[in-house]
DNA sequence: CAGTGGTCTAGACCACGGG
DNA sequence: CCGTGGTCTAGACCACTGG
């Protein structure tokens, strides 16, 4: 057992059970406490921000985290806002760019429509708890929100915007997750380092469950902030708790631990 | 620009065109050419790990990796032999553990059944290309297939003695999908480093479209070996190419290229 | 055995954040 | 300004892999 894993296996155990943005010992305090030198304290601090139980942030200090679950399904409504708060974390979402521009060909067939037509072109990017935690690419028609851009002052969640101005009820359609490591461009939006890993979100929405295409969305969503859980399928008790099939037990949405019984 | 990330974007560009298994510069060499100390060569192969492009193997070198693509969706098979090849990579995979228990409630839930029912606890171990990439448990029900283990040992697809054998179609009928940092056991089982970042896929397969459960799993996934795309609804252009939105262009799937030479 | 990556020390300079 | 994390050097020892 090296003296790192040593640290990082009694700090795990202790930041456990606090609330997250709790100031951690910084790394002279770590190698202090543990009569180790700076570079072990550091791979020890290291090893828990890679492991998503804390944020570093140079000048700051370090904090522990929480992660937000986000969970993916057929007939959840794709509202960011809804999402985050029913996990009990503060949404906010900014615009960074509201265009009107000529649909492309690619987004045009996802919407069913004609390329070329008036559309808005949406850059947002979403924070939980004032963190950055996604951004990305959204397209709907003009003829489908006029008043998106007076809307967009008002009111922060498009999801309510298509629901109370276009009369709408989204729905996912299709949607598409996978985890990369963050592109220059999406770990710029999202605040992190080149290279972090990160979830890539394609979506498109309906209206209802047999309406025709309303929103076509591309996001990029910080893997350290957003624990994604995809479902496929109807289950029947495919509430919120994860299925124990002997390997892991439920997972609390707060890390309560995860409990396993060894095979082998 | 710091030295680490300037080697590697240099690196990053280099390996870009190699074929997977190559054997990459040491740190001493890295050192040496780029003229910085070996902390700073070291942390830029970290970083070229980190971003999954590379695995390193002490004692052996550090070597191009290259990331399967698993695309999980309604109507895919979900057999893991078959995915792999598909992608062009050799699959493997062996039995840890093959006992027949009374089925746990939980399962048996899953599977339709009554508890304590006879059946498979199945522990395998999955590779790609020779490299551990997938380790997990599956449940069966010995009435289904009661020759089970003798078929193992001549057939290593489930799917396919599911097929042959028990005479039914596996299809998904549920999936759920995420991204953990691995537990003790699930890196144990995938030969990696315990927190190192890898897929949580729970699933239940039926017999046909509509037909009864026949298959419970719960399986760990290294995010360094296999690119999981989980895809929800249906799609015209859903095939296998990225759609872009405008803000990600087509990225490459994986840099494509031959099969892979053995590190070791 | 030599070469490789994994860990660690002691010390240094820098960039950044907050009082 | 001080304390924080980010980077880097030079050097050391260890664990592991390979021939």
């Amino acid at each position: 057992m090296t003296k790192s894993t040593e640290i990082v296996r009694v700090l795990a155990e202790e930041l456990a059970n606090v609330p997250p943005g709790t100031r951690v010992a910084s790394e002279a305090d770590v190698g202090q406490r543990f009569g180790v030198g700076r570079a072990a304290a550091r791979a020890a601090l290291g090893e828990l921000e890679r492991r998503m139980l804390v944020s570093r942030i140079q000048g700051g200090g370090t904090f522990t985290r929480r992660r937000v679950d986000y969970l993916v399904a057929p007939g959840r409504a794709p509202s960011w806002s809804r999402t985050v708060r029913e996990a009990g974390a503060t949404p906010r979402t900014v615009v960074l760019a509201c265009d009107e521009v000529p649909l492309p060909p690619s987004v045009a067939h996802e919407l069913g429509t004609q390329a070329g037509e008036p559309a808005f072109r949406l850059v947002r990017r979403s924070f939980i708890d004032g963190m950055p935690a996604a951004w990305g690419v959204e397209w709907l028609t003009v003829a489908l929100v006029p008043e998106l851009p007076a809307a967009l002052r008002h009111e922060e969640s498009l999801d309510a915007i298509l629901r109370d101005v276009a009369r709408v009820r989204p729905e996912r359609a299709w949607t598409r997750a996978s985890m990369e490591s963050a592109p220059d461009d999406a770990s710029a939006g999202l605040g992190c380092r080149p290279g972090d890993p990160a979830w890539l979100i394609a979506s498109l929405a309906r209206d209802g469950a047999d309406g025709p295409p309303v929103l076509s969305t591309e996001r990029w969503v910080r893997a350290d902030a957003v624990r994604v859980i995809v479902e496929l399928g109807a289950h029947e008790t495919a509430q919120h708790e994860t299925a124990a099939h002997g390997v892991t037990a439920a997972r609390g949405a707060t890390p309560a631990g995860p409990v396993s019984s060894r095979p082998t």
